[in-house]
DNA sequence: TGAAGTCCATGACGATTACGCATACCAGAC
DNA sequence: GTCTGGTATGCGTAATCGTCATGGACTTCA
C-alpha cells in the first residue's frame, strides 16, 4: 500500500482528526464510529509509512508528517469539492469568508463587523462559528476557516508552535474589566479597588480545569468563592444582574451589557491587558475575507473611539 | 453518491482514459480489466451526475463535464503523488521535465536539445517519450506532458478543438523531402521534379486507414504502388539504402540519414511545406520545461542555419 | 486505593464493494 | 456472413470497511 493510494475518505477523516484533536470527536463529527476512525488513519499512517498522529493523554496532535499530509489533504479535498460545485452548476464560492469567533467577540464586535461589510459589500457571504481557541486554531491550519477572532491575555504566547506560525493582527487591546450589579455597593464608583475584591462570590466560566481560572479577577490573595460557572455570556451577565455575584468581561463586550448591570474598571493591582487579535495563515488573504478583516479591523478602531 | 465522495483511483482511471483514448486501452496500461475499467468510469459518471464521456465507434472522447473533471483530476493526483514523495524524503520533482515527441523528431533534434541542455543545465531531468500526435495531445492535457513535440501539415489545422486552446509555437518551417538510394537514378542530381516520381515504388508509413498516406510524394496523380510499409524511421531509411523505394522524410531528420540514402527536394509540385511544432497547456511553464523549450528552439534553428 | 471517566487500539462479524471472467451488443471492414 | 475493433453487464469470489464489544493506559475524584 503506497500512499498514492490512500482514500478520499481517509483524508477527509484525517482532517476532521487534525480540526478536532481528538479521534472521538472526529468520529462523532462524521457520524462514525470511534473504532472506524481509528482503522481509517491506521490506514493512512500506514500508507504513509509513518505515523501522523502523536497520540496524548487528552487525544492527539500532529506530527511532521502529520502537518505535511494535513497540508496537502486540504487542497485536495477543496479541489475535489469545488469540483462537486462546479459540476453541480453552482458559481464557485469565491464569494464567502468563513470566520471563526471565541465566545467573547460574539455579542458586539462580531454583529457590527458584518452588518458593516452587509453594507460596504453586499455580495460577500460570511459564514461563522463559534468554539475554542484551540479549536480554531485547528480549523485555521485544517483550512476550515479564513479567519479567526480570538482572545489573547499576557503573556501573548503564539497561538500554536507549528510552523508556519500563524500570522496574527491585534484588533484592540484594553485591560480586563469587572461586571458588577448595580444595585451592589461597589456599582457606586466608576472603578473599584482591586482590595475591595476580597471575599466577593465569583460567576467563573467552564467548570474548572481550564489552565487559569476565568471569570474570577487574576491574582487575588485568596482562595476565591465561585458562586455558579457558566459558559454563556448572556447567562453569566444576567446572574451579575440577578446579583448572584460578580464576573470579569473584556472591555470589549462592555456595550452589550444588559440593564442592572455595571461594567467598572479595576484599579490598585497589575494592570490586566486583554487582547483581541486576528488569526489567519501567512498565505495571502483571498479577496473577501481580506474585506472582512477590514470591517473587523474598523468596528474595533470604532469600539475604541467613543470608550 | 455525491461527487465529493469519488475514488482516488476512479479518478485515476479516469485520468488514464483521457490519455488513452480508450477504455480498453486504459485498462492495459493500468494492469486492470476493461470490465473494471468500465465499471470505474460507470461510477464516477453517477458520482458526476452527468456523462464524462461520448461513446464513439472507436473509443472515447470527453465531454464538457469530462474536461472539468480532468483538469480538477490532474491537480488532485498530483497533490497526492507530490506528497507521496515529500513523504518518501524525496525531494520534490521541480527538475523534471516530462517531454513527448513525434517519431520524426526523435532521431535528430531530439537528442541534440537534450544533450545541449545536459551541458547547459545539468541539474535539469529530462524524461521523454515517443507517440502518435492525438496520444501527445491527450497527453498534455492529461496532465501527464509538460510539452510535446509535434509535426504538423497544411492546413495547419488546431491540435483539437478543445478549450483551452494549447499553446502552439513553430520551430522550424521547411518543405517536406525525397529519400532515394545513392544508387538510383535520381539520386545523381541535387533535386529531382514531381513527374520523375510516376511509376516508384514507396516505402509507406502505417499500414493504412492513416488519414492521407505517409511515406507517399502527395499529390501524385496515380495510385501509387507501396512497396512495403514500416514505422521505424531506421527500418525505413534502410529499407531505402537497399534499393527497396523511396520514401518521404522531413527536412529535419536529414542529418541523421545513413550511408547510402540521399534526400532531396523536390521541384515542380505544389510546395510541401511541414512545421515541427512545440505544444504545451497555456499556463505558465515550470522553469524546467522553459528551459528544456529553449533548449529545442536553438537546436531546430541550428538545424536551419547550416542547411 | 479503588471506581469512574477519558482516550485509543483491536478481534470478530456482517454487509458492501470491486474485481475478473465470460458474454452480449454494436458498427465497420472484407 | 465472419472478424475485429470497441463498450456494457450478469455472476461468483475476495477484499474492504463499517459496527459492536472489549481491552489497556492513564487521570480524576472520593
Amino acid at each position: 500500500m503506497d500512499f498514492t493510494d490512500v482514500s478520499l475518505v481517509a483524508l477527509r477523516v484525517f482532517r476532521e482528526v487534525a480540526e478536532r484533536g481528538t479521534l472521538t470527536a472526529a468520529a462523532g463529527a462524521l457520524g462514525y464510529t470511534q473504532s472506524a476512525v481509528s482503522r481509517q488513519i491506521a490506514s493512512l499512517e500506514r500508507a504513509a509509512r509513518a505515523p501522523l498522529l502523536e497520540r496524548r493523554r487528552d487525544g492527539v496532535r500532529l506530527t511532521a508528517a502529520g502537518h505535511v499530509v494535513l497540508r496537502r489533504a486540504v487542497t485536495v479535498l477543496d479541489e475535489i469539492d469545488a469540483t462537486a460545485r462546479e459540476l453541480a452548476g453552482l458559481p464557485a464560492e469565491a464569494g464567502t469568508v468563513r470566520l471563526g469567533w471565541f465566545a467573547s467577540a460574539g455579542a458586539v464586535l462580531l454583529p457590527r463587523a458584518v452588518a458593516a461589510l452587509r453594507r460596504s459589500h453586499p455580495s460577500i457571504t460570511v459564514s461563522t462559528r463559534e468554539g475554542s481557541t484551540p479549536a480554531l486554531v485547528r480549523a485555521l491550519r485544517a483550512g476550515t476557516l479564513d479567519l479567526a477572532l480570538l482572545a489573547s491575555a499576557p503573556p501573548f504566547r503564539p497561538l500554536d508552535g507549528e510552523s508556519p506560525p500563524l500570522t496574527v493582527r491585534t484588533l484592540a487591546e484594553r485591560s480586563l474589566r469587572l461586571a458588577v450589579p448595580v444595585t451592589h455597593p461597589l456599582a457606586a464608583a466608576d472603578s473599584v479597588d482591586v482590595a475591595d475584591l476580597r471575599g466577593q462570590r465569583w460567576i467563573a466560566g467552564s467548570s474548572v480545569g481550564d489552565e487559569r481560572l476565568m471569570g474570577v479577577w487574576p491574582g487575588l490573595d485568596e482562595r476565591p468563592v465561585i458562586a455558579h460557572t457558566a459558559r454563556d455570556w448572556l447567562a453569566k451577565l444576567h446572574l451579575v444582574a440577578a446579583g448572584c455575584g460578580l464576573t470579569t468581561v473584556p472591555a470589549s463586550l462592555a456595550p452589550a451589557a444588559p440593564a442592572g448591570v455595571r461594567i467598572l474598571s479595576v484599579k490598585g493591582g497589575p494592570e490586566e491587558r486583554r487582547r483581541l487579535v486576528l488569526a489567519r495563515l501567512p498565505h495571502p488573504l483571498p479577496e473577501p475575507a481580506a474585506r472582512l478583516a477590514d470591517a473587523l479591523r474598523s468596528a474595533a478602531a470604532d469600539l475604541d473611539e467613543p470608550a
